[in-house]
DNA sequence: TTGTATGCGTTATCAT
DNA sequence: ATGATAACGCATACAA
């Protein structure tokens, strides 16, 4: 199967190895009769070659190597997906490394990975900051998503934040919601931070009240919109809707609603970001900002393709949210 | 960096490169004072073996192949995660390709892999049968997640479904539960139909009626839980409590419930299986079975890496669930 | 316990 | 356009 060589099929086609070699990487032109030749041979002998030795050989690896905070995450896996789909229909590897969303366990999955010689990286991290991936850049080929660093604008996958916020919230005061509350990400974090300023633009521009009690930086996760809904209620701002930083929190704002005897959308109404997919299946429908994780890893994918096998200069790319109203949103009188 | 090569380790340390060899691979005696050099020597220069060359001398390429049905489902990613976490402290690597639920596709990600070399195959997925994966265990080692095939026995991480669902539906009977329905995942998976066993088994057990209306075929998605439960309706079973062959199913008879204007667990009750993260996160929480993937994953991994880098032999574990009692299901009386 | 020598399968350089 | 041949960096017989 998997047994034959480059030399067997460059003698069995009656060449010599190296342009052999030639027809498989393309790399050089050869004369259509002797790539006939080749090919059937090759063909005959069920080659494949190996990748090992084509690595040793030619210093690639032809695998890039990818760093997912969690692997197991509702927002990472179709991202994975993604990149891995795509990139295995143009015959390159990916190996997937979980950084865990901490610091140290996303540097040795950096390691990890640059001993096995990968061609490039894509981080889809949390926990690396912009002076040492400005570092890791120039080492290798490095691509972020979700993740803006300064002067690395060219290798980066980024949805604008901002205005996913600003549609979001505006289509809350289109349904007539003035009193609306924000339960924001960690602090540290910088999408967080960039919705937090599209929020308070459609608010201020909608001419309503935003202080520092419509806003509660929790965190992106069930709890964090739980613990959001806590701090909102006992600090008594009046509220008929509530924006969650992502779709993961406004499912804890509903578990805080039901605790609480407390009817979405009738009591009040609650707006998601992300639309991943359990939002589609919970009870009522999680109306939302759909982020494209799909394209934007595809798009990433391709453009460490290019790059890194194809030579072109990267590009950084800006995707938009889409609104995709559903049912936990109502009008407001 | 990593361009330290072992000839200038050999030289630095003042060994031959062989000796240099057998201390990163631990695998020939090396006095420990001349070890003691070689690793100074190594650290000096911050010497990283290449992999490729270490793939292409011995014939290994330390890396396990892993396909999975869908990287994106909530049952698939803490299994990943597991493995990708087990094997990484283990210096090996996993390349993940996804067969999306499809032989053909997970028929490709096996060839993949194959001409990628790796030492072995994790194979978590729903499209090859057991011919073709008898064939294939003759090739390479392979370790099934979740799926039993005769002869393989030794292979396999099974989860004793049959026993999972007689629990489960014990749990209902023992809350006071007499009609209960079974929403059972696709008729010609597996693990479906030994839950249905299960199932069947308490009820009898129990001296309570099973008939065909009992039980409808769907899926485990949650479209799955809502089609079963329209189909039951429409049936016109009397029922108290429903079995959902899965946890997405069981989302699935929420949504139902909640079109239809049943209140969960005042109406009827709910219980699941596989105890995926937003089990806990629905409203009323999901009382379920919990599914031990991450140890599964584990183990599997373990079992993987012993038998292919270790030479022990492999042998077949079988799980247990546990009961996870949450909000979804209530006494009848 | 350690060193020497060879091979692993491919790509790349240099001729032709 | 094609062939000969030298790396590539390591593991492993075999020898010592």
């Amino acid at each position: 199967m998997s047994k034959a060589s480059i030399l067997e099929v460059s003698k069995l086609a009656g060449v010599s190895p190296a342009t052999v070699s030639r027809v498989t990487s393309n790399a050089a032109p050869v004369r259509e009769t002797t790539r006939k030749k080749v090919l059937a041979a090759m063909e005959e002998l069920g080659y494949q070659p190996n990748s090992a030795a084509q690595s040793l050989s030619s210093k690639r690896s032809n695998t890039l190597g990818m760093i997912v905070s969690h692997v197991d995450g509702p927002f990472y896996g179709p991202v994975m997906s993604g990149v891995e789909a795509t990139l295995r229909k143009l015959n390159k590897h990916v190996i997937i490394a979980s950084g865990f969303g901490e610091e140290q366990a996303e540097k040795e999955a950096v390691d990890f990975l640059m001993a096995r010689q990968v061609d490039g990286l894509i981080l889809l991290t949390e926990g690396l900051d912009s002076e040492y991936l400005k570092d890791l850049e120039k080492r290798i080929p490095i691509y972020l998503i979700n993740q803006h660093v300064d002067g690395l604008e060219n290798r980066n996958m980024y949805l604008d934040n901002d205005d996913g916020a600003y549609k979001a919230t505006r289509h809350l005061i289109d349904q007539g919601h003035k009193d609306i509350v924000y339960i924001a990400g960690q602090i540290y974090k910088q999408d967080a931070n960039e919705r937090v300023v599209g929020f308070k633009r459609a608010m201020q521009e909608a001419g309503l009240i935003v202080t520092d009690k419509h806003i509660v930086h929790t965190s992106f996760e069930v709890e964090g919109g739980v613990i959001g809904m806590q701090q909102i209620a006992e600090s008594g701002v009046p509220y008929t809707a509530v924006l969650a930083g992502n779709d993961e929190a406004a499912f804890g704002v509903y578990e805080w609603a039901a605790r609480n005897g407390f009817s979405i959308p009738d009591d009040f109404s609650v707006i998601g970001f992300d639309d991943i997919l359990m939002a589609n299946y919970v009870s009522p429908r999680l109306s939302t900002m759909h982020f494209p994780k799909y394209d934007m890893a595809k798009a990433c994918a391709t453009m460490a393709y290019q790059e890194i096998y194809g030579k072109k200069a990267p590009e950084g790319i800006k995707f938009k949210t889409d609104l995709v109203v559903r049912d936990s949103v109502t009008k407001q009188h």
